[in-house]
RNA sequence: GGUGGGGUGGCUGAGUGGUCUAAAGCGCCGCUCUCGAAAAGCGGUGGGCCCGAAAGGGCCUCGUGAGUUCGAAUCUCACCCCCACCGCCA
């Protein structure tokens, strides 16, 4: 939700911002109208409700009775208009921010840099979904019995690298040395503080996916508990964020840096025939998520700790990747600022390779901490929240099935998982 | 699932139809006193919305929503949440 000031006050600025998301700009003059209407008519009320007060202390209850009668058929179109004024206000998107390159849709997406050697193979590199089945690493087709397509059982070692990808992660984000060494690196003025780990409730309440903003758009991407009027998260982030609605910090306790663990829900409604093989896109699967509540000046800072973040990991687990710049068009309605990144699957494609997305990391400034009315005290301005992907966890088990193959068929484990795990190369 | 109790400002807590414009205490801010601090005294201390250049004015807000009434923290209904006990349970 963006601020209603700013709309009445520039709302060519509002207009020059959704344009580079390449959205209508007639909703800035639709909202505009709204609120035109929406302002008279509270005014007016409350005129008349300041008079019925008046009377009623007077104890003047004839004149008190003949008032509120007026305001009863005012208000009677209060309700509608009210909701029209933030249903409209609501479907604006966030603004870009100025650093963001201006550009039409994904293939504007600005590559900032290609990481790590891509696997150099003296054999044809094999697809994930044929090695994990050679290996039964996972069974979808049985899963398919079980649950219905897009889902699948992680058998043998994959679970195990699951649970070492975890360690791995938690191990680098709870440590207060780490990210302070991240921050150092990265020339990022923000304090050296520790995730904390968390383990949120995946079923939720409709005010909470509400106000996380998911309800109006992708509302068919969400799982719902008819009976019990709850929801299944698609991501944890939509359980951590309202984990502080309606609260107030104080400045000096900020920023929160949050690491929440959850399995992550999602009906793929609109993707029919779209990584129907595998486990590249399911219903089901396990993610760690990074969420940020920070102070706003702070926001771009905490930003690019994200995105230092999730390099790292991947570096650790040597596995080449790139950096995706996101272009104005190609962001979501949250999001001021983005970046993704893709790692190489050398299976792919019939073997010649392709980049898919395992990480994304989002500034969504003020906009999602206004509507779920997250402030900071004493100044009562709004913290700003930002949300990045920390693994992924079958996108990375992908990855690593793929990168790391052998020519007979077994898949090595990366050095930094080793640890962790009582094998070094995954064969049947 | 059953029975009972309860949700009041940053916190504790009073308040059962009209000076509630919410007592009191704590906390916080300012001032006085002081070399400074503490103590004490005095004053001020929530949020949202509307009008206004501002000063200021108005409306709403006692878990949420509806209702009764000229008037609701207070009465009625529904819902949410918390606590206790019983049942069930990893």
């Amino acid at each position: 939700m963006l601020d209603v000031e700013l709309i009445r006050k520039d709302p060519e600025k509002v207009k020059d911002g959704i344009a580079k998301k390449n959205v209508d700009t007639s909703v800035v003059d639709e909202f505009l109208s709204l609120d035109k209407s929406w302002r008279e008519l509270v005014k007016s009320t409350d005129e008349k409700r300041a008079l019925l007060n008046k009377f009623s202390k007077e104890r003047n209850i004839e004149e008190a009775k003949k008032v509120k009668e007026q305001i009863k058929s005012e208000e009677a179109r209060l309700p509608e208009l009210e909701a029209q004024r933030l249903k409209t206000l609501r479907s604006i998107p966030n603004l870009p921010l100025p650093e963001v390159a201006v550009g039409k849709d994904a293939r504007e997406n600005k590559t900032l840099r290609e990481v790590g050697e891509k696997p150099k193979f003296d054999f044809p590199a094999q697809d994930y979904v044929e090695l994990s089945e050679k290996l039964d690493l996972i069974d979808t087709a049985r899963a398919a019995k079980v649950s219905g397509s897009r889902f699948g059982y992680l058998k043998h070692e994959a679970p195990l690298l699951e649970f070492a990808l975890i360690q791995l992660a938690l191990n680098l984000l709870t440590s207060e040395k780490e990210i302070g060494k991240l921050i150092k690196a990265n020339k990022l003025n923000i304090p050296a503080k520790a995730f904390i780990p968390v383990i949120p409730p995946v079923l939720i309440k409709p005010e909470a996916m509400q106000a996380m903003g998911y309800m109006e758009r992708g509302g068919d991407e969400i799982y719902q508990i008819e009976k019990d009027q709850l929801y299944l998260v698609g991501t944890s982030e939509q359980s951590m964020g309202p984990m502080h609605m309606n609260e107030n910090f104080q400045k000096d306790s900020l920023p929160h840096r949050h690491i929440g663990f959850s399995t992550c829900f999602r009906r793929e409604a609109g993707s029919y025939g779209k990584d129907t093989k595998g486990i590249l896109r399911v219903h089901q699967f396990d993610k760690l998520e990074m969420f940020v509540t920070c102070a706003p000046e702070t926001s771009q800072d905490e930003h690019k700790l994200l995105l230092a973040i999730e390099e790292k990991l991947m570096q650790m687990l040597e596995l080449p990747y790139r950096v995706l710049d996101i272009c104005s068009g190609d962001l979501g309605d949250p999001a001021a600022a983005k970046y993704d990144i893709e790692v190489w699957l050398p299976g792919q494609n019939e073997g010649s390779g392709q980049y898919r997305e395992t990480h994304s990391a989002s500034n969504t400034t003020d906009y999602q901490a206004r509507r779920l009315n997250v402030k900071i005290r004493p100044d009562n301005i709004y913290v700003h929240m930002l949300n990045g992907t920390c693994f992924a966890i079958g996108r990375i088990l992908i990855a690593i099935i793929e990168n790391y193959q052998m020519k007979d068929g077994t898949v090595k484990v990366p050095k930094a998982l080793q640890q962790y795990l009582n094998f070094k190369e995954i064969k049947r």
